[in-house]
DNA sequence: CTGTTAGCGCTTTCAT
DNA sequence: ATGAAAGCGCTAACAG
């Protein structure tokens, strides 16, 4: 009753073991429900641990049972509504597993990345989540015989390290296809940056629709962007000052596309009146483009879960699984039938 | 020479001492610089070091030196652009201090998050960031005798609870100044959620500033919001179907500016030439909407890095400072002059 | 059912 | 300059 309400530090397990007159294991075991207590005891550890406010100190559990309950999460860019989304897939994933997640960026630099991962390991994080990674699926074997590592992007299919990848090709294929369909023979591509894979599959996708109807890909219709605003703004206006004809444009993907729709907008241009545009990501923010943007719908929620639950299974020693929802072309407002 | 090149676990300090045939203090003590060492065994060290691809537990660091090298951020909402340029700006204040972040959002409810900075605070963060938090002054204030806090959005100031404030009430009148000077006499609010401190800031300033121009602020002109996209179109079409007279829209924030402007998009209604729109943050996705947004700058990723260095300090045991710059009006293309 | 004991991997006196 | 030993806070045999 004359204990100092609030000592110095944090209490300790001892602190309540001593508190409710039992031994540590005994309060362990509580905490734990590792085996059976008595009703006696086990209320009187329950009100000192209500008592001191304790909570065990998680680098310690860590420490003795070789798991932090923490998962690392690679991303290239913090502030991309592109891997916010995913992330929000996560968070829900890791809901209600007593896991967190420390964030790290790899800023689209392979090294930086590597470098990123060795922090985590030291971190002794459980596993891993790299998204969009920039490093070699050599390196990423490599990483996965310390912890087990979920990709995007890739095809791994090792007990420790898991791809999930979208059909980048099909995606772009659609879209452009869905150009075709309202008539459009004219179709600009802008891309993403060169030695991207995601990239050359869009472009790839892009060259197999036209050829399925018999247009020729025009190489001057082709123009390369980075996936940012600014580079589709900048390639709209190569288009234009090159003096290039054509009824509509396909950014390979969505920030781009506001980019171009921007360029588009300062040229007096109409969209979709005059350009038809489409995209690829269907960002949250292209429901409120002005128009809203056609797009190519990636399921970046979904592939954060997914990969979130394929990651905890892996390191709970179950086997893992999962499928990612296919894509899909979402038709708003930002194309029309050529007349 | 004949050692298993990879043998199981992770190399732990002990073998680092034993493949260099010194004791594990000396590998501690070449590791953190804590005294001096003899060439030769430094260089046996670093040569096993080298050799097993060591890198110490951080878990077992931290528990020995009680800090973790982590701190805590707490976010309202994972995938906002909002919270995006603070983290960023976060992100580059770790830059090199070897501390990494455990993100965790509240989901804007103030139950989950203080739930969320107990779970921090089990975790051994250092310290916590707190972005828009929900929970009371009193709250974070009773955290802070744990680990040290700083805060966006409120004007603590003890010696482990620090606030960064912007000020609201000014950022909102400038908004609406410029469209006064605009020649604007009817100007629609569409605020922010109610009970929400920021949100009645800013309803503030834009009172003043019509009070300031002599102009009466007329309730039917003001209709709330709640920061998203979906409430900024909505408060537009009651606007419409109340059939309320204005030339320009304030909307409390850039998010709700967009939903606002795809309103009028859909009613036929020109931005800026039949009616003028302001927003309040301004988002990096805002210079690029069609047209770019007029909005209030809030330096979102300066409060970031100053937040971060704050919070450093105090960890350190220095007195934190750090000033964040002002908010300013940002003239894009929203607004024009009224006929 | 419960207490005692021995670490998890590292740092840090304390000797020498 | 360097090793031995104790211990951070917790868990997990191992005895009772």
């Amino acid at each position: 009753m004359a204990d100092h309400p609030s000592p110095a530090g944090p209490s300790t397990l001892m602190d309540v073991a001593r508190q409710a007159g039992v031994s540590p294991s005994t309060v362990s075991r509580i905490l734990n429900g590792t085996a059976k207590v008595s009703d006696d005891k086990r209320e009187a550890v329950l009100a000192a641990i209500a008592k001191m406010n304790f909570a065990p100190n998680q680098m310690a559990q860590g420490l003795k049972k070789g798991r932090s309950l923490t998962i690392g999460i690679v991303v290239q860019d913090i502030s991309s509504p592109f891997f916010d989304e995913t992330l929000r897939g996560v968070d829900d994933g890791l809901k209600g597993t007593g896991y967190a997640s420390v964030i790290v960026s790899g800023h689209w630099n392979a090294d930086e990345e590597a470098e990123r991962i060795r922090l985590l390991l030291a971190r002794k994080v459980d596993g891993i989540i790299l998204l969009s990674g920039r490093i070699s699926d050599e390196t990423v074997l490599g990483f996965s015989s310390q912890r087990p590592i979920v990709s995007t992007g890739r095809a791994l299919q090792t007990r420790t390290a898991l791809g999930f990848k979208i059909n980048n090709e099909y995606g772009a294929y659609l879209a452009v296809r869905h150009l075709i369909e309202l008539g459009h023979r004219r179709i600009a591509f802008i891309s993403g940056p060169a030695n991207n894979m995601d990239a050359d599959e869009r472009l790839a996708g892009y060259r197999r629709a036209l050829e399925e109807a018999n247009i020729d890909a025009d190489p001057h219709l082709i123009v390369e962007g980075n996936y940012h605003e600014a580079s589709g703004m900048m390639a709209m206006n190569r288009l234009f000052d090159t003096h290039q004809q054509f009824t509509a444009v396909f950014a390979a993907n969505d920030l781009s596309a506001y980019g171009a729709r921007l360029a588009l907008y300062r040229k007096g241009i109409r969209v979709p009146d005059d350009i038809s545009l489409v995209g690829f990501d269907d960002l949250p923010g292209s429901s409120y483009t002005t128009p809203p943007l056609t797009t190519i719908r990636q399921p970046l929620y979904d592939i954060g879960r997914i990969a979130t639950h394929a990651l905890l299974r892996v390191i709970n020693g179950e086997d893992a699984q999962g499928e990612i929802p296919p894509l899909e072309l979402i038709v708003r407002e930002t194309t029309r039938r050529v007349r």
